[in-house]
RNA sequence: GCGCCCGUAGCUCAGAUGGAUAGAGCGUCGGACUUCGAAUCCGCAGGUCGGGUGUUCGAGUCACCCCGGGCGCACCA
């Protein structure tokens, strides 16, 4: 239990009391818990009193004081609790809470943070899904970025999560990837062989011309041979197409291996189709009567469940629409035993999500079961100006580029240091710069460095290792940011269940930062006070130790391992290194500046 | 025209589900290294939270209406 629940109940009961003994009258309302947002006021804030006046028609500040008077502190934890303003009550812990809390951590080591295992619901989080006939471009990234860390965020609370990648590799596109690999393949047999009459080109919106074709055609011609020649129909062309498709696959994984992203499924389509799978969905719906026929297409009437107009999922041709197939993927997932669907969807799709949960409610499922979220684009900033993207334009940015340019980690921290929700501007000028400049990510991954090379500096130089945790030893930890950083600590499992519930991967992001914020201000202060934690190097002479306040150091080496360790946490939390050693920059105004 | 997302400091963004005096980073300006790591820290300046009306003890947060930006509105995937 973290001590955001013990005083949410410990008010709870206080409020209970007051009711049961008539203090006042009024429906029991939830009891919110807070921080407030100056320190000075107390650790936690409840505003209940505030909500209750109304109903209880009594002012609040009366109120606050009678809750305050049934309080039951049996273990005597708060130090005080006031009344300010217009009634809210502020809770301060007493110290040896927060001393107590530290060796919580410390025994809690990795799973400091995580919530209460459970086997339900079972969450499926689909994401990226792009198709596979070229690279991963930026907006690809920012949603692979985000499912993977929602994801790690809703197994770190507890959730059962399986991550999957669904694959169309049927349809239309596929045949064009064909065709274009067939083409390319073609013309490095011509380009080699001068006997042989280079390939037409195919007619434009046809094919994918970019450079990426010619390097898996070049696989083929290594790999398989010859490709079949002639009118690129799709019966002759479906090896090429499984081969083409299988290539686009492993060049994708690739980088989002880069990204340190893996899924544990990679879904195919075209089983859908091939299994009869897509066949079966449309028969249940059928007899459901979800479906009917009008001008030789079969329709699913998704305006019985809110969509504006009703959808196709028969052409007239026979061949079933892309929405046909994935009414038999969600479907699939459903019979798969996952209660809850997470699909992460770039922001241009949103006008698909009526017609996707009504299809899952003509399955029988509820139209919050499948829960879609939309990330929205990456604006590109290119000489100060936005770029314009899209494949049409042939100019995007792949997720290749950027990672080559700024590494993995910066390139997640950028994506997940905002909501998803809202657009972003990517500037490139800055991102692919080679001066490193001021980087958030890089300053986050310091706070965790400088705490592993506090530790390794005290070992090798002092031969003192963390000691073993003791109450009495962590009791010397008295100075006003240590306290308030064991606070920051204690809030982490908090933050990861909110976050989680909301869906919100960046609050982490913000809170690890704020974190290592306050890490770095009080090393550095300590520096100007004359109050380290390890003896500077200029007292290290004979018999030091019978001057250090031994104590005090052991207890702040203790402070700085759950620095260390839940600053770890966090970072494996967003799929971040954890890195224990930053090599030191070369400051660029001492190598040779000008006068100034 | 209809629908979804977004408008907070010069720029990029937080604001923990309606609370107390709206915060960071970058940028500007001024300071702090003989010392446990200066990839650091401290300080100054910078705001009618796009505008308006409403809901109530209380609104950046909720509702409605405007203004502005982005994206959708396929028998494409």
């Amino acid at each position: 239990m973290n001590l955001q629940s013990t005083i949410q109940a410990i008010l709870t009961q206080a409020v209970q009391s007051c009711l049961d003994e008539g203090d006042f009258s009024a429906p029991m309302p939830e009891v919110v818990i807070g921080h407030p947002k100056r320190p000075e006021h107390g650790d936690f804030a409840c505003n209940v009193a505030l909500a209750l006046a109304r109903p209880a028609k009594r002012k609040p500040r009366d109120l606050a004081e009678a809750i305050v008077a049934r309080i039951e502190d049996s273990e005597s934890l708060l130090a005080a609790t006031d009344i300010a303003g217009p009634g809210f009550i502020n809770i301060r812990f007493s110290e040896s809470v927060w001393h107590r809390l530290l060796g919580d951590i410390l025994a809690a080591g990795e799973s400091w943070g995580a919530g209460e295992t459970r086997e339900s619901p079972r969450v499926l989080i689909e994401f990226v899904s792009a198709n596979p006939t070229g690279p991963l471009h930026v907006g690809h990234g920012r949603g692979a970025v985000v499912g993977d860390a929602l994801a790690r965020l809703l197994r770190l609370a507890g959730y059962p999560v399986t991550t999957e990648y669904y694959l169309n590799d049927a349809g239309s596109q596929v045949q064009k990837l064909a065709r274009s690999l067939q083409y390319r393949a073609l013309e490095l047999l011509a380009a080699r062989d001068d006997s042989r009459t280079a390939p037409a080109e195919p007619a434009e919106g046809e094919w994918y011309p970019g450079d990426y074709v010619i390097v898996a055609a070049q696989r083929y011609l290594d790999e398989v041979g010859e490709p079949p020649s002639g009118d690129p129909t799709a019966g002759q062309l479906s090896d090429l197409a499984a081969f083409a498709v299988e290539q686009q696959r492993i060049s994708i994984a690739a980088t989002l291996d880069r990204l340190n992203i893996s899924f544990d499924v990679w879904f195919s389509e075209k089983s859908l189709h091939e299994s009869g799978a897509l066949t079966e969905a449309l028969a249940e719906m059928r007899s459901k009567r979800h479906l009917f026929d009008q001008d030789g297409s079969v329709w699913f009437r998704s305006t019985d469940f809110g969509d504006e107009k009703d959808r196709v999922v028969v052409r007239k041709s026979g061949e079933p629409t892309y929405f046909a197939a994935d009414i038999a993927y969600h479907r699939n997932k459903y019979d798969r035993g996952f209660d809850h669907l997470i699909n992460i969807w770039g922001a241009d799709h949103h006008g698909y999500i009526p017609r996707m949960k009504g299809a899952a409610q003509a399955m029988g499922r509820t139209a919050e079961s499948l829960e879609v979220l939309l990330v929205q684009f990456v604006a590109l900033i290119k000489d100060g100006e936005k770029m314009k993207q899209g494949k049409r334009l042939g100019q995007f940015v792949t997720v290749d580029e950027v990672v080559e340019q700024v590494g993995a980690d910066v390139a997640r921290y950028f994506f997940l240091e905002r909501k998803f929700d809202a657009q972003v501007d990517f500037d490139l000028d800055v991102a692919l710069s080679e001066d490193p400049k001021e980087n958030p990510a890089k300053y986050t991954q310091y706070g965790h460095a400088r705490a592993c090379s506090i530790l390794a500096k005290a070992e090798s130089e002092l031969g003192m290792k963390v000691p073993a945790y003791d109450l009495a030893l962590a009791a010397r930890l008295t100075h006003p940011d240590e306290l308030a950083i064991l606070r920051r600590l204690a809030d982490f499992p908090v933050i990861v269940s909110e976050a989680a519930e909301a869906r919100e991967p960046h609050r982490i992001v913000t809170w690890l930062h704020d974190l290592a914020r306050a890490f770095q201000s009080y090393y550095t202060r300590l520096r100007r006070d004359n109050d380290t934690v390890l003896p500077p190097a200029s007292q290290r002479d004979a018999g030091w130790q019978q001057r250090w306040d031994m104590d005090k150091m052991k207890a702040r080496l203790l402070w700085v391992d759950a620095i260390r360790l839940v600053s770890r946490n966090a970072l494996t939390l967003l799929g971040l290194e954890a890195p224990t050693y930053m090599t030191r920059l070369e400051d660029p105004d001492t190598s040779g500046g000008q006068d100034a």
